[in-house]
RNA sequence: CGGGGCGUAGCGCAGCCUGGUAGCGCGCCUGCCUUGGGCGCAGGAGGUCGGAGGUUCGAAUCCUCUCGCCCCGACCA
């Protein structure tokens, strides 16, 4: 049989997203227009996001709630700027129940209109604030040109709405939320993130101030992992969300809301799958391991009830096993579909194990192999997945950090405009930033916590900068 | 919306120029064989050739129209 790789990420990056994505069997094209079928090993993968995330929001004091897809298109207008911001992108529903409908509804890009409509009515008194709610939800926004996880006509995301009674509440909601998706990018997805303001360009349509975290994938792009925003009273205002205040009076709600999408998970395969296919990080993974039995006849049925009690231990020690007893497949074989697949753990086991009371384990991410004692295959196993997950993130953290450099001038910064994340200086000016996009393609990515503001000088027009901020080329 | 490409078996493609029984590889099914890095042998199933018109004795092939998708650019999580 030929052997079927993959297209390297050298040759072409791109090329090899797509096929890895594909031939993992996360996700497929479907025969609507921009949408994908997200496939199981994809959604296993969506589904442990959503219960890590789930938890963190939960344990931040957030219930969920659901509302509805539809929004009637006047509710989009309210808000000058939001209305602005999403109309190019929105599919507008003008027919229903056979007829022309009065008012089309516009399928949700984002919830802030419907929910303030409900929000208002939930709020009278300071003592209903603060309202912590989260919905699990598809959205919908047209796009042009659209890429497997990447960007996608409809996506699946979380988007948090909050409400506060002061400005300084729904700030720190605000961080706080951020804090949250940084943790679980770093702990959880072992993918390092810069974490910071963004600027008024990239500042999302009806917020006051947009915050994110930016991951730099293989290719030195960066991406969008997540953002927060501080919405202050804009909707409220749209919207009439008041309560009476401690002092009697009627105040504007201040709003909050921020969101993590299955673009995470684009994300989580460009920061750490190889040639060889998917890696996930074990805290993510659908399967930790897999047990392929070797052998045939008699030895065959003697390993087989090994590796069916080896299982058994594993699952109880809490990882997810699968056991391949397919016998019209060679080992060879199911060694490549599997590393292509994303397991984190392989574990052979056959004849001469069973002999010498072992088993072969091989890690995904470094394809590492060594010989386990059958009576430690359990310690053995969580602890290879716990190294992998610090490793998974120690890698993509020095990867980062390799390609991240502070640049002093125009002409630097269009040497290195591929190198990756550029720390430069700059005037705090639209125009400029513009224009080093339109020139470079590098586009502001956000104001890092984790770099040193200091002043300096602007590399475009040489007038003051209160700090460095990220530049890249992003997805 | 501009530029390019492609629609033929589940997937990848050839056939089209020069009209005449619809093919190849992979996958799939059955049986045998094999099993420590993509095994082998034999047999088999599977296609309104994207769609609609037209030319012709005859169209996957020529002509007209149409639909869809992918890639590259302008917008975006």
């Amino acid at each position: 049989m030929a052997t079927d790789k993959l297209p390297t990420r050298e040759a072409n990056f791109s090329e090899w997203y797509i096929e890895l994505v594909r031939r993992a069997k996360l996700a497929d094209y479907s025969d609507v227009k921009g949408c994908m079928v997200i496939r199981p090993n994809g959604y296993a993968i969506w589904e442990n996001i959503q219960k890590v995330l789930d938890a963190k929001f939960k344990d931040t004091g957030h219930k969920n709630a659901y509302f509805p897809l539809l929004i009637p298109e006047s509710f989009l207008r309210k808000e000058a700027e939001h209305v602005e911001g999403f109309s190019p992108q929105l599919a507008v529903v003008t027919h229903a129940g056979g007829g022309k409908l009065e008012e089309p509804y516009v399928i949700r890009p984002t919830s802030e209109t419907i929910i303030n409509s409900t929000f208002a009515k939930w709020i009278q008194s300071y003592r209903d604030l603060p309202l912590l709610i989260n919905q699990w939800a598809n959205v919908m926004r047209w796009e042009m040109r659209t890429r497997l996880f990447l960007r996608t006509t409809e996506f699946l995301w979380q988007e948090g709405h909050t409400c506060h009674e002061t400005e300084e509440e729904a700030e720190k909601e605000t961080l706080q939320m951020l804090e949250v998706y940084r943790d679980f990018a770093e702990n959880t997805m072992a993918m390092p993130v810069m974490v910071g303001q963004k600027t008024d360009s990239e500042r999302f349509a009806g917020a006051v101030r947009t915050y994110s975290i930016e991951a730099m994938m293989q290719d030195k792009k960066a991406l969008q992992a997540g953002t927060s925003h501080n919405l202050g009273q804009n909707f409220a205002k749209a919207f009439n969300t008041e309560f009476q205040g401690r002092d009697g009076k009627q105040h504007h709600v201040w709003q909050t809301s921020w969101g993590v999408s299955t673009r995470l998970i684009g994300a989580l395969i460009m920061t750490h799958s190889d040639d060889a296919g998917l890696i996930v990080p074990p805290k993510l993974a659908a399967t930790h391991a897999v047990i392929v039995i070797i052998g045939k006849g008699e030895e065959r049925a003697q390993v087989k009830e090994k590796a069916v009690a080896m299982a058994s231990d594993l699952k109880k020690a809490g990882l997810q096993v699968i056991v391949d007893d397919d016998e019209s497949k060679g080992p060879g074989f199911k060694f490549y579909e599997y590393e292509l697949q994303g397991v984190c753990l392989r574990i052979e086991l056959g004849p001469k194990d069973l002999q010498k009371s072992q088993c072969v384990m091989v890690r995904r991410d470094n394809r590492q192999k060594e010989f386990v004692n059958l009576a430690d295959t359990v310690s053995k196993a969580t602890s290879l997945l716990d190294a992998m997950q610090k490793d998974l993130f120690e890698k993509a953290k020095a990867f980062r950090d390799a390609h991240t450099f502070e640049v002093n001038s125009y002409e630097e910064m269009k040497a290195k405009a591929d190198a990756g994340f550029l720390l430069a200086h700059w005037n705090g000016d639209a125009k400029v930033e513009k224009r080093i996009k339109d020139e470079l393609g590098l586009t502001t990515r956000n104001r890092a916590v984790t770099v040193k503001q200091a002043p300096g000088k602007c590399v475009m027009t040489g007038e003051p900068s209160v700090g460095r901020i990220v530049f890249a080329k992003a997805y």
